[in-house]
DNA sequence: CATGAATGAGACTTCATTCAT
DNA sequence: TATGAATGAAGTCTCATTCAT
C-alpha cells in the first residue's frame, strides 16, 4: 500500500539525512508517489513523523511484556533475556532508533519529543524493574540503577548509531548495516551480558578497590 | 570578537535545533550580527560547521595526551583518570558532543563526517590503548575491547544527550543542563569506574557463571 | 436535497469569506458531502457560483414585478412600497447581496459579472421608472434620477454589508444578523421613505438654498 | 522606491481581483520585483495588506480634521464641505475604498477588519457630529442620524464601487475610472448636498406627509 | 448516482547566498 | 571590513479537479 511505502521511505530518509534534512520532495520521489500525497495522507511533514512513530512504536512493547510476565524466572536470566531481546530490536529497527535518538537529543521542547520519551521510558522501566527485583531478592548488589540502565542502552546505541566509526575502530572495511548487524550482534549480546551481570553480581571486595 | 560570537551561537543553536533545523538567520539574529556576515566570514553554512569543529576540536587532545604521557602509572589508575576526564569533557562540551553525535549518526556520507570521526577516534584510541596495555600487563582480563570502549562512551552519551529523559527516569523535575551536570557528574564517574573496572579485573569464576 | 444543501452552504461561506477565500473543501465539509460532489454536480467552482446566482436570482423579480403592474397607484405610494419591499429583500437575502456586491465591485471583467449586473439592473430600473413616472406626472420634482436610485440602494447596502460597523456606530453590542435585521429594518424603511420622498417632493425654495 | 511600487501595485490588484484573488506572484510580476521581495519587505501577504492600510490610512484624517476645526462655521456649510471633501476622497482613492469595502463586508472576524473599521469610524463620526451640532443649534431637524450618515456614505460607495453598472444605468459606454470620476464627481456632490440638506432642514409639514 | 484516491498546478514563505556600496 | 538590498531555488502545503470503481 502506498501509505506504508511512504512511511518506510520516510524512515529510510529521516535516518539517512535527518528529519529536517529530508524534504517531502525527496520522500515522494523515492516512494514514487505524487508530492501532494504526503499532505493528503498525513496532513503535514510533522504529522508524517508522528505517524511513523505510531507505526513503529509497537515494535517493542509486545515482546518485552511477555518477558516481564514470567514472574518466577530469576532476575539473572531475565536480564540476559532482556539484553538479547533489546539488542535484537534496536539492531533490527536501527533506522527508527536512529531517528528517535536524534529527536530526543534536541534540546528544544517539541510535542513529538514527548511521544518518543514515553516509548523509551516504557522500555527502560522494564530493565529498571528487573534490577530492582534482583536487588530485593539479594541476587544483585547495590548499584546505580539508572546509570546501569544507561550503560545497557548506551552501549547498544553507540554500536548502532556509529557503524562507520566502529568499523574503523575494529579495522574492518565499511559494510552495509545488515552485514554489520550480523557481525556484531552476538558480540554485543555477549559483552553486555558479561559486563552488566558482573557489575550486578560481583562481590564487594573486588569492586571496592577500584572505586575512588 | 564577532567571529567567536557567531561560532558560539552556532553551537548553541545547532545543539538546540540541529544543523538543518537552524537557519543562518537564526544564528545572525542571536549573535547580533548581519546575516551576510556568516557567508562573509565562513563562506557558507557548511563551512561554518567545519569551523566550529576546528574551534572545538582541541578541547580533547590537550588533556588526554598529558594523561597518556605518564607511562609509569598503572592501567587501573589511568583508566580511572580517563573516565574522570572524559566525563568532565563531554558534560562540559555537551552542546558540541550533541552536534557531533547527530552528525555521526547520519547514514549518508559527508566530508564533514570524516573530520568528526577523526576527532572521536583520537579519543577512543586512547581508551583502547589503556585497555590493551592493561591486558599486556596481565592486570586486565580478556574482554571485548571495542565494546568496552563503546560502553564507556555510550554511557556518558546517553546521560548527556537525554537529559530530559533521565530526569524523568530518576523522578526529578526537568532542570537546566548546568544543574543536571552538577547532580550527575560524580554519579556517572563513580558508576563507570565501578562497572568498567569490575568488568576489566573481575576473576573468571564470577564472570563465567553469568555468561551464556 | 444535496444539491440545494451545497448551494446554501456555498452562499453562507461565500458571504463569510468571499468566493476566492472559500475552498470547495470548506463547502463540501460543511455541507457534509463528498468533495468530488461539487465538481460532479456543478462542474466547477465557478459554475457553482453561477448556479447560486440562478438559484437566488428569482428572489427579486417576482415581487417587484407585481408592484410594477399596479399602473394606477400614485408614484409616492409606489415608491414607498418599493422601498419596503427592497429593504425586506436585501435584509432577508443579505448573504446573497453580500456576494453580489463584492463580485460587482471587482474591476476585472468576468463573464459572471454580467449576470449579476443584469439582475441588479432589473431591480434598479424599476425604481428609476417610478421616479420618471412621478416626474412626468409633475408629482416629483427634477432630481438626479440615477443618483437618487444610488442613494436608495446605497443606504440599504451600507446597513446590510457593514453590520458590525453600524452596531459600533450606534453603540450597541455586536449581534447576529437576524437580531440586527429586526432592530433596523423599520428604521431603514422609515428613514429612506422620509429622506427620499422629501427629496422628490420638496419645493424649490428649500432645496435651492442648500445647493452650491 | 520598490517598497512603494509594491504597495501601489498591490492596491491596484487587490481592487481588481480581490485580496484572495490576487497572488503574490501577480503582484511581484506587475511591480517588476522578485517574488521573494514581498515577504522580504512586508513579511507576508497579510502584512502587506496591513501595510497598505497604514500607507493609505492618512488620506482622510488630515483634511477632515481641518474642517472640523472651524468651530464657528454653521453646520450647513460644514456639511457641504464635508460632502465635497468626502466625495473627492473616495473617488480619488477609489481602489483603496474598494478594498476596504470588501474586507469590511466579510462576515468572519479578522484582526485586519478592526483596523479598517477604526478608519471608517473616524470619518463617519465627523459627519455624525456635524449633524448633532446642527440639531443642537436647531438648524437641523430631528432625523435618524446613523442612517443619514449611511445614506451619504452609501451613495458615494454605490457610485464608486459599481462604475460599470452606473455607466450602463446612465446609458453611457464603459469608460476608465478617471473619466468616470470627472463625469460624475460634481453630479454626486450636487445630488448629495441637495438631498441630504433638504432632508436635514425640510420643515415638518412636508416630511410628515411622506412618511408612513 | 456517488465516492475515495490521486494528481498537477500553483499558493505562500523561507532558505542560503551574492552584490553593490 | 561590513552591510542592507536583493535574488533564485527550494521549502511545505492547499487548491480544484479527475478518474476508476
Amino acid at each position: 500500500m502506498k501509505k506504508e511505502k511512504i512511511l518506510e521511505v520516510a524512515e529510510e530518509l529521516f535516518a539517512e539525512k535527518g528529519y529536517e534534512g529530508t524534504s517531502v520532495r525527496d520522500i515522494a520521489q523515492r516512494a514514487e508517489v505524487n508530492i501532494a500525497m504526503i499532505s493528503y495522507y498525513f496532513g503535514s511533514k510533522e504529522k508524517l513523523l508522528e505517524a511513523l512513530i505510531q507505526y513503529r512504536a509497537g515494535y517493542t512493547s509486545n515482546l518485552l511484556d511477555i518477558l516481564k510476565k514470567n514472574p518466577n524466572e530469576d532476575p539473572i536470566h531475565k536480564m540476559e533475556k532482556v539484553i538479547d531481546v533489546y539488542v535484537d530490536r534496536i539492531l533490527t529497527h536501527h533506522r527508527f532508533h536512529n531517528i528517535m535518538s536524534r529527536q530526543l537529543s534536541m534540546l528544544s521542547e517539541a510535542h513529538i519529543k514527548e511521544q518518543m520519551m514515553a516509548i523509551k521510558k516504557q522500555n527502560l522501566d522494564i530493565i529498571k524493574k528487573i534490577i530492582e527485583e534482583g536487588q530485593k531478592k539479594k541476587i544483585f548488589r547495590k548499584v546505580d540503577i539508572e546509570l546501569t540502565v544507561a550503560s545497557i542502552v548506551g552501549t547498544i546505541s553507540q554500536v548502532t548509531l556509529s557503524k562507520s566509526f566502529y568499523c574503523r575502530l575494529m579495522n574492518i572495511p565499511e559494510i552495509n548495516f545488515d552485514e554489520y548487524s550480523l557481525r556484531i550482534k552476538n558480540r554485543v549480546k555477549k559483552h553486555l551480558k558479561k559486563m552488566i551481570l558482573t557489575h550486578l553480581i560481583a562481590d564487594m571486595n573486588q569492586s571496592s578497590k577500584s572505586t575512588s
